[in-house]
DNA sequence: TATTTTTTGATAGTATTACTTTTAATTTTG
DNA sequence: CAAAATTAAAAGTAATACTATCAAAAAATA
């Protein structure tokens, strides 16, 4: 699925200037995502990837406020990616149970190759998810950064998905909680198979992530 | 449950000086927490702490490398005594159901309350496993410091619990998956319920985290 | 009690971070 | 081609995350 036509829009509110519109942005954009999986998000500085980019930092801030915020315009932009592809792939479906499924699975999979969608590289992006995300949101100003909207497009994603669950089993009390514990989890369960191992069962192929997420869910949700 | 006289003892890689062996040291871990509660970890710094308990910055850098360290400190000390409390409810117990749901219990509820073992106060470190406990772990140098020793004790809880499951069940195939699922998803999900209402359905009262969790696993596994 | 050892406090210093500001050069656009 | 916008370079600031030194205070021990 190479589609480099269609483009994923991020909230104008996570950036000065939008970095789709120059090539500059673009650049900060791409390498940034490289240099912030390679170097990791404490390490990462807007000095480093200047330097990367043959730019200047100062230049950089005109894009974005800060490296916080390059992080939030990287887990808006998987969000929105994601439920693209959730809308894309399940739109057309009968079946509840079969939307459901392809949708935990959509949530819950390591992305291992980048999609080409514009100039992001989605294989790197999810490593970011893994091991980054949640720093966009386990910090102190997160109410008022809530009220700005930052998190809306992870926020539309698990009431998409939980509404599934409610079109399954109307009586379901807890479906929020149910998704965004598969989300995180799924995150946690990658990362630990790379480096805590014993806090997970996962295999080398990573293939029973999604094998019991989506069992989990069934099970709890009848 | 006042049990001053236990005590939950911390490895030794994990600090220079041992801070239970001073006043100095027991201020540090004291006032530490409550001002990593207070100020978030990415504001938290040593000088910070040296002013408020009327102490030198490079007092406290005799205790503790960083404050990476102290937050590990923080972290082993907390799961030491989520162990000890796990042995102590569920050791008498015959009914390896009955033991799980304790268990589970023990792990998926939030402490709003002081238990005063030793110097610490265990409602407030609470907050800090829940808000800032994997800073400690999503870190590039994780590795090196997994070799360290420095995840044990949170593995060790895991691994009994994972083992009660297996009692229950031999045959399931991703028993630590699933218990690391749930003691990261509980402190998901009340610090959703505080700061981001939507990804959760966590009522006022906290009351249905346990509730949700404890169906949960009572589902998968069977 | 005297003395040795340990611990602590105060001060200063370094390298890096996370920016902001200014100015000049370059590029884009009308 | 001129005006406007964008970018690069350099310098500056305040804070962080330490390290080092040295003297004072406290504790241990002989």
């Amino acid at each position: 699925m190479k589609l480099s036509c269609i483009n994923i829009s991020v909230d104008d509110s996570l950036f000065i200037k939008n970095p789709e519109t120059t090539d500059l942005g673009k650049k900060i954009v791409e390498n940034g995502i490289s240099l912030m999986v390679e170097l990791g998000y404490e390490a990462f500085t807007f000095k480093k990837l200047g330097e990367a980019i043959g730019s200047n930092e100062s230049s950089i801030y005109r894009y974005f406020e800060s490296k916080h915020s390059l992080l939030l315009y990287f887990v808006n932009w998987y969000w929105s990616w994601i439920e693209y592809r959730l809308v894309l792939q399940t739109h057309a479906l009968q079946d509840k149970q079969e939307k459901l499924k392809i949708a935990i699975k959509i949530l819950t999979e390591k992305v291992t190759e980048d999609k080409q969608i514009s100039f992001v590289d989605e294989a790197k992006l999810y490593k970011i998810i893994m091991c980054e995300a949640t720093k966009a949101y386990y910090i102190k100003e997160v109410d008022q950064e809530n009220k700005k909207g930052y998190y809306r497009a992870y926020k539309r994603v698990v009431q998409r998905v939980s509404d599934m669950v409610l079109e399954i089993n109307p009586e379901f009390k807890f479906p929020h909680m149910l998704i965004s514990t598969i989300i995180e989890g799924s995150h946690n369960q990658y990362y630990f198979s790379e480096h805590l191992p014993s806090l997970t069962d996962v295999n080398n192929k990573n293939t029973n992530v999604v094998e019991f997420y989506t069992t989990l869910v069934q099970k709890v949700i009848s």
